[in-house]
RNA sequence: GGGCGAUUAGCUCAGUUGGUUCAGAGCACCUCGUUUACACCGAGGGGGUCGGGAGUUCGAAUCUCUCAUCGCCCA
């Protein structure tokens, strides 16, 4: 590869993917040494790359890759779920499209089509992962309904039930009209939606009084069972016991009393239909009402509405409301927001509806699952989550999970009809052996046995998944190597349905699988810690999705800015936890969002600039002769400061992974490549220019020892870097020195940060301030950076000591263009300017033409107002002796220290305005 | 209705148990520079009463209370 032009990612990304993947960098078998796992948020086997997926995969990566480059046996897990209702639906939109109705064909006819959709779509997302880099063991992919997983499933179904966890019941149940089934509640988001409030009017029974309820679903109204009033309420305790006539419906329903009903609200009366309404359900089975299901499966009206027979329920709501104006009986239409539950998967408005539906109890496993958290167990980044957590599992607010679906995609629930009798048992077999034992009938046959139409939610499949990608259920040897898991990446929006449940999981079967001795040791939790990624949002901090068209194409992104680029810019966006607003434009035009991003653009940048910087060094002539004096000690201080600062970055960097802070961690690295090692370092070291004989002006050679040491840096900061930015650093690793075979950056030693020099890090600090005063003083005059300068240092203590540093003077020297640079025991020399670094005073010579009296007083007075109040403020505190008992020692020897500085500061600045004045 | 979180520079955000110059970073912006790695660059610069108010403290961006605005979770 030729170092030609800029750094292009394309080839170079390609390149290395696939030698990584020759050289099964990723794979991970047991051995002795420690395990890193980390199991992938499966996404759906249907799905494509999006800006959530790029961002937590992108963590996960780094997490992974870091803990290879520190030589543990490093194991991401990757796979797919299933997805039961998001696929279904899809299987059922191809058929549809193809002409089939899905109540036409079998259930294994359909299966067998989902199956061949699944085979055909479901690898693109891992493939696309692949592209972001993920060094995932992708021998490993795995799959929720795979029959290993699919047999886990049907065993945890079995045993729970054997335990008295799982049970069937009829229900007040989540309908997701649009896919035909139940759903958890976890399944069902609220959000407040424009709606109108309509206030009917009910005719009392042998009267011409009338009692008005306000309702935002008049298409319930033919499923009333009661009007109800707060038996408080003195307008309507002349009504109680009364009926009224439902209008439409035309039915005679009691007027009843219930403390549920807020008197504020509407009219202060309810309609109560106990079919479609969870409050109402209640208030139903309280007073012994009649249950008045006016719905089909579909969402249409059933035979049991009477009217309306077969028309959608909000074609219905308009209907009703024109003949309930016609009738008189529409008193007013308000317009009103209210929560509107929608599935998750369809967006359908979920109606509640009374099923017959199978449930997990959450008693026991939710305590647990309290417990797990909250005595640090499972550790939670950011840790409010845990909050919100708590919040869910506490037993006076967790509710009972609905785990049947009235589904064919997914696994199908083991249990068997047999007259009244439910048998529950892992294969048809055993249950049939079962049900002769139960019915005392040895004649029964396997087709007397009806197995339950449903199949069971996708999480009741993926709260396994820790255990059961390692094939957990059937064999310990992997689980026991690999589990706990070390962290778990994922969004905060699943928290419930996901993170919680693993949990669960986890301490309902880490003992059972692998012993008592074994949990004792290394516990019972399925994840160390988890690590929550925000949402990705758009700019007006809307989520990013596909129906909103407000994200930029992950595949396009990586295409224009590298997998590297956007990396660094998924990661620049936000902090852990929190959501992270991405940056992509808006064509205005269009209204679409462009796949483009400020962001990602710096992370290219980025890549460019140290390809640059290596170009630069490998265009260098070397030499092993001696140099100047003046060059070696610049080359030794440079070295030396490098070292010192590189350490620095590295134990930062090590505590930013502690708490997850891998934004800061990248950010602390790009500064310190950028800042420290490019504009200071290489600079410093980078050989000068100088007229030959011939008068051509040629560069200098570097030494070798300079030379090798900058390669050395270099090479160390691309391991550092890796985890973050894996393909430039592969590629750099590579040009930066001949490799042998298996010497790759990704297999590379990640270093333990060490000691570092705070004091040579201060010096140097110290020079840096110079030389950027003088290119201050020279960018305000407009006096060219290549003409030398005379710069004085005032002979002090503390300049003896900062110039005993061999290569300091040469190194400010070189990079602010100084001519000469003197020790002075003068206070007063022409035609300089004065300035404080520091507690030292430095003059520089300038063209006196240059040189403005009147804004030197006027910025010396400033600064001697400053430091005087600065001085006032330290004598106080320390006056104080309250303060000079309470604080810390450290502090108080620090603000004395300030106070001495500020003195002698406000020394040199009155020196300074006396000579000026 | 119950709970959680946020409010710091034009934008996106840090600020680690209250304490050394703590008011920061990146981007954006302004000025200068086409010097020989990189204009996807270099040098320099401007910019915030830390949402308002009160309190605790020797000391508050940080702790407490309160108000305001915004976001989220669960009913």
């Amino acid at each position: 590869m030729s170092l030609e032009g800029n750094y292009s990612p394309d080839e170079i990304e390609k390149k290395w993917y696939s030698y990584w993947m020759e050289k099964d960098y990723f794979k991970s078998v047991p051995d002795d040494r420690e395990a890193y796992t980390i199991v992938i948020p499966p996404p759906n086997v249907t799905g494509v790359l999006h800006m959530g997926h790029m961002l937590n995969n992108t963590i996960q990566d780094i997490l992974i890759r870091k803990a290879r480059l520190e030589g543990k046996n490093a194991c991401w897990v990757p796979g797919t779920d299933h997805a039961s209702i998001a696929t279904e639906a899809k299987v059922v939109k191809m058929l549809r499209e193809k002409g089939i109705k899905k109540s036409d064909i079998s259930r294994e006819e359909f299966l067998k089509f989902a199956f061949e959709w699944k085979d055909k779509y479901g690898g693109i997302i891992l493939e696309q992962l692949q592209k972001l880099g993920a060094s995932a063991d992708w021998s490993r992919t795995r799959f929720t309904m795979e029959e290993k997983l699919s047999k886990a499933v049907i065993e945890v179904f079995c045993d729970l039930h054997k335990k008295g966890k799982i049970y069937r019941g009829l229900r007040m149940t989540n309908w997701d009209p649009e896919a035909q089934t139940v759903l958890s509640n976890e399944e069902v988001i609220h959000t407040e939606e424009n709606s109108q409030l309509f206030h009917v009017r009910y005719q009392i029974v042998d009267s011409d009084e009338y009692v008005t309820i306000a309702t935002t679903r008049p298409e319930t109204i033919l499923g009333d069972s009661a009007v109800a009033v707060n038996p408080k309420d003195e307008r309507y305790k002349h009504l109680h016991g009364k009926k009224v006539i439902v209008p439409i419906a035309n039915r005679a329903v009691p007027i009843i009393a219930d403390r549920y009903v807020e008197m504020e609200f509407g009219t202060g009366a309810l309609k109560v239909t106990p079919a479609h309404d969870m409050n109402d359900y209640d208030i139903g089975q309280r007073h012994d009402l009649e249950t008045i299901d006016v719905f089909n499966a579909n969402g249409t009206m059933s035979e049991a509405a009477g009217f309306y027979i077969g028309k959608d329920r909000f074609e219905v709501r308009k209907l009703i409301v024109k003949d309930l104006k016609a009738s008189g009986n529409l008193v007013e239409i308000e317009n009103y927001r209210n929560k509107v539950g929608r599935s998750e998967r369809t967006n359908a408005v979920v109606e509640s509806r009374l099923t017959l539906q199978w449930f997990m109890s959450m008693k026991e496993n939710s305590k647990e699952a309290y417990d797990a958290v909250n005595n640090g167990e499972v550790k939670f980044f950011p840790e409010h989550f845990q909050n919100m957590y708590n919040n869910w599992v506490k037993e006076e607010n967790v509710r009972d999970w609905c785990i049947s679906r009235q589904l064919w995609w997914g696994q199908r629930i083991p249990a068997y009809y047999i007259g009244d009798d439910i048998i529950v048992a892992p294969t048809p077999e055993e249950a049939l052996q079962q049900a002769k034992e139960v019915t005392g009938n040895n004649d029964l046959t396997a087709s007397d046995l009806r197995q339950d139409e449903d199949v069971l939610d996708t999480w009741f499949s993926s709260w396994l998944w820790p255990m059961s990608v390692f094939d957990g259920f059937e064999s310990q040897e992997e689980l026991a190597y690999y589990y706990p898991t070390n962290v778990l990446v994922t969004g905060w929006d699943i928290i419930f349905l996901w993170v919680a449940r693993m949990i669960m999981a986890g301490y309902e079967y880490s003992e059972q699988l692998l012993g008592a001795e074994f949990v004792e040791k290394n516990g019972k939790f399925p994840f160390a810690d988890v690590y929550f990624t925000g949402m990705v949002r758009d700019s007006k901090r809307r989520k990013m999705s596909k129906s909103l068209g407000n994200s930029p194409e992950a595949l396009e992104l990586i295409e224009r800015y590298g997998a590297d680029g956007v990396r660094f810019g998924m990661l620049s966006s936000g902090a852990a936890g929190n959501d992270i607003i991405f940056d992509a434009p808006h064509d205005e035009k269009t209204k679409k969002t462009l796949s483009e991003s400020a962001k990602c653009q710096q992370g290219l940048q980025f890549c460019n600039k140290m390809w640059n910087g290596l170009k630069m060094l490998r265009g260098l002539e070397i030499t092993t002769e001696k140099q100047s004096d003046e060059i070696e000690n610049i080359n030794q201080l440079a070295m030396k400061w490098i070292e010192e600062k590189y350490e620095e970055t590295l134990a930062q960097i090590e505590r930013q992974y502690e708490t997850y802070r891998l934004s800061d961690s990248l950010m602390t690295l790009y500064n310190f490549i950028w800042n420290d090692f490019f504009s200071e370092y290489l600079e410093l070291i980078k050989p000068a220019y100088a007229k030959k004989a011939d008068g051509e002006n040629k560069q200098l050679p570097l030494s070798q020892a300079a030379y090798d040491h900058a390669i050395d840096m270099y090479e160390k900061f691309m391991t550092i870097l890796h985890p973050f930015m894996p393909f430039v650093t592969e590629e750099i690793w590579h040009q930066l020195r001949e490799r042998k075979a298996g010497e790759d950056c990704i297999v590379s030693t990640y270093p333990k940060a060490k000691a570092y020099d705070k004091e040579l890090i201060k010096k140097v600090d110290a020079a840096i301030a110079v030389i950027s005063k003088v290119r201050s003083y020279r960018s305000e005059r407009g006096i060219k950076s290549h003409l030398p300068l005379k710069l004085f240092i005032k002979n002090t203590e503390g300049a003896q000591v900062l110039l005993a540093e061999d290569g300091l003077k040469e190194a400010i020297a070189k990079r602010a263009t100084i001519g000469e640079f003197t020790v002075t025991d003068s206070k007063d020399i022409p035609d300089t300017v004065s300035f404080v670094i520091g507690t030292e005073q430095f003059f520089l010579e300038l063209p006196a033409a240059t040189i403005d009296k009147v804004a030197e007083l006027k910025k010396a007075k400033a600064e001697l107002a400053r430091l005087t109040g600065m001085e006032k403020g330290s004598l106080s505190k320390l006056g104080n002796e309250r303060y000079v008992n309470n604080a810390p020692p450290q502090v108080v020897a620090g603000e004395k220290k300030k106070l001495a500085d500020t003195q002698a500061k406000i020394e040199i600045a009155k020196e300074v305005i006396r000579k000026l004045g």
